[in-house]
DNA sequence: TAGGATGCTGAACGTGCGTTCAACACCGAC
DNA sequence: GTCGGTGTTGAACGCACGTTCAGCATCCTA
């Protein structure tokens, strides 16, 4: 029930209600939450109630569709933006914004509910961002680290926390035509104090971290002897 | 009706039926969310759902009690730390947790719901940063900053959203009793990245940074002609 | 001892939700 | 032309919730 559409040939056009369905989803429970009826969901896509469930089968099932199209699509786009351009994966991930501000929205949503979904895209995303550092590291261009992963963990999080947490006074009801602009004018506010971190760093003295490397188990940089995962 | 419990001199003892509510909601809201149910709360307090209504007027009444009450005994307690020992504001922050299990989870439970008391919490400790970074500025442990503002709302937006973001697992069901072994294994594991990048930063290469610096408005550092707020 | 206020109860009401279900419309196959 | 299936509807069910309310208990006051 899940893969194709029952209909034949209609699984080209994307536009059966299904889809449609979908779609609707997608921007309602990003503007009011994951939490969102379905009833309005049903509205939106004018439709009735009962044909949600009759093709999602439930609530929830609804929601898998989601997370899984949304996180497909993110991953695409990030991939295309990430191929051509040689920026950092942050920059890329909110230039491409435009259309994709009902899916942007919907990611915060799964930022600020979180779950198994969101998990799996936070470990991803610091996976691409191990690997992007350690490109970084082979050519000159990034610092070496004590713990390769560690750092490309707080990285993402730091990055993907700032951003959550930006939008506070908006999280009743994201308001997905400005989210563009929003998030255009975040970047830009935080680019200097970003750069000048990642430049010159915080603090003058290096005794702190030193005092603190060398209580570390012995770990060479660019390699990675400390298990990761969760161990929440 | 908010600020003296009617009876005479019950205050005291804080273990008035109200103050047993209190707390017992402050509890069930971090363990089950903002969204956990009036009668639960009521069966955890050994009381009536009627009587919750009859001391807070309603469920937001409840929740404004709550928030006030929180914010109130987070920021005396950080106060406390804060004069007593001169370690930086996120490590004394997660300090003192032993008795505060509960508040602390409800802390983590407004950073996920945000509105209007998040958005002032968070005000609160940037400025509180600010000074804290300044200081640090004026006796030369810590760098001057093109934008000590923009620089320390970065600072503490990224930490409390990585501490957020480090929860996704958990957040369904908060575990009190284990959120301090969680939270002192998080600070532990980013210890290293967070020092190695405030005392080296990620980027060998000063251009990038020198190149937004000046496209900057003349700014001199220490001074914050920058307007601050929200621009959401 | 009477009386009234205060703390508190538990049943009940109304609402909004996810979900179920019987029925209808359309459409290609025989 | 009939028939089965797929897409779709909208009314209805059951449930959980916030909230209301009439009444009871307890204790201070007179």
């Amino acid at each position: 029930m899940r893969s194709t559409p029952t209909g034949p040939e209609r699984s080209a056009d994307d536009l059966t209600a299904r889809a449609r369905i979908r779609d609707a989803a997608v921007r309602r429970f990003a503007t009011d939450g994951l939490a969102a009826p379905l009833r309005t969901i049903a509205a939106d896509a004018g439709v009735s109630p009962g044909l949600i469930l009759h093709h999602f089968g439930s609530r929830d099932g609804l929601r898998d569709e989601c997370d899984q199209f949304v996180l497909d699509e993110m991953f695409r786009a990030d991939d295309e933006l990430l191929r051509d351009s040689g920026a950092s994966t942050a920059a890329a991930w909110l230039a491409g914004l435009g259309q994709h501000s009902a899916m942007v929205g919907y990611m915060l949503r799964l930022l600020q509910h979180g779950g198994p979904v969101l998990t799996a895209f936070v470990d991803r995303m610091v996976a691409a961002t191990v690997d992007y550092l350690e490109a970084g590291v082979a050519d000159g261009s990034i610092r070496p680290s004590l713990a390769p992963r560690a750092r490309a963990r707080y990285i993402v999080e730091s990055s993907l926390g700032a951003l959550l947490l930006r939008m506070p006074a908006a999280r009743d009801r994201l308001d997905l035509d400005a989210l563009a602009d929003v998030l255009q004018a975040y970047t830009e506010e935080v680019t200097v104090p970003t750069l000048e971190l990642y430049t010159e760093g915080l603090l003058v003295d290096r005794s702190l971290l030193e005092a603190f490397a060398a209580n570390l188990p012995g770990e060479s940089p660019g390699t990675e002897p400390e298990q990761e995962g969760h161990h929440t």
